[in-house]
DNA sequence: GTTTGACCTTGATCTGGATCAAGCATGCAC
DNA sequence: GTGCATGCTTGATCCAGATCAAGGTCAAAC
């Protein structure tokens, strides 16, 4: 990797395997997001586009003496990486804690929040967004297998909480009653 | 909180707490290891001493005008992050994919080497340090139950991989053998 | 229009780790 | 010393999610 860039359009995912197959995505990377570590020539981790993709790239180098320069560039990093910690550490509390049932419904409100981020916001109460992963690459995001995440997709939608409109398109006609699902507390941390 | 620190002695957790109280840890600082955000007032999670603790503390707002007027500190401040980063994401491995035994055999290795940094290192081959957590927290750490983590201490004591000096004291005789049960690849992930 | 392959769903069964429960060990307070 | 609290171990049982297995859907390729 001679270079560090930033996504333009699409998805990638970060991920590490271990010898035996075993997969777990360690990072999400939605338009907006930085990909790549200054001083540092070799990626740490599987870089893998989940949809077309589109990045705005920097040589590495050039953009290593341009953070030296630029001091409140660093201190912008500094503050996306301070982000991208504490999105880890929320992985962490799902990974490690919540049921199946909660990662899949904390999934998909992740993924509703960042896509009503991008668009211009909607109005009314309904939320529907287009899932960037397929069920495999959300099981390898949520520590299940591919069955469950298939199962426990079936039962929000049985239970009324999510509507399917073929196998990728989300509708959530509630989305106060997806979050109940997540086992977060009310107010999502916000402060 | 209006200061940030350095860790100079003893070890703090950062957890999270669910509101029926699962509980997941999401930072251990050891030694050298930095507490709080700048450019924030409000701790976004618990933390917790688990020995007698000693901290370096800054005042907050005169620590951020001296990170705007400092650049390379923030740069260094960056590295950090970054680490702590790579940190959180071998951490999501274990605690996604990793089974009881494995996170164990994981969680001792880290203490071990962060153990050995902090300390001038020893010759020989055996390895002998103590646990700065109690059973329930470690099961905090690895995603586990108390008894989970004890049933596996034991296992991994009745294998001869490790003995014990009391509840906290370990000695491992043989540190390949020990990373042979973490399930990571032989060398460490280095690069 | 049928073959192919990627992706997804659903069913049956198994199992690792959780849960429930009972003690043991150690050290501190009195 | 006794009483009590904290932390640890071990046993019995249970169950959420893994694994094994079979088939369904859909779009692109021919």
């Amino acid at each position: 990797m001679d270079f560090v860039a930033s996504v333009v359009h699409g998805v990638a995912a970060l991920t590490q395997t271990m010898e035996d197959g075993r997969r777990q995505m360690v990072g999400l990377l939605l338009p907006s997001d930085f990909l790549g570590r200054p001083n540092r020539d070799r990626a740490a981790y599987d870089v893998t586009a989940t949809t077309d993709l589109q990045l705005c790239c920097f040589r590495r180098l050039p953009f290593q003496q341009m953070l030296s320069s630029t001091p409140h560039v660093s201190q912008r990093l500094l503050e996306m990486t301070l982000d991208e910690l504490d999105a880890a550490r929320e992985w962490m509390l799902l990974l490690g804690r919540k049921t199946a049932r909660e990662k899949i419904a904390s999934f998909l409100s992740i993924i509703a929040r960042r896509d009503a981020a991008q668009h211009t916001p909607r109005p009314g109460g309904a939320v529907a967004f287009d899932l960037p992963l397929t069920r495999e690459a959300m099981a390898d995001y949520l520590g299940l297998t591919l069955e469950t995440v298939s199962r426990q997709m079936s039962a929000l939608k049985n239970d009324g909480v999510i509507k399917l409109d073929g196998k990728r398109h989300i509708i959530v006609p509630d989305f106060a009653a997806l979050m109940d699902e997540t086992g977060d507390d009310a107010d999502g941390g916000v402060y």
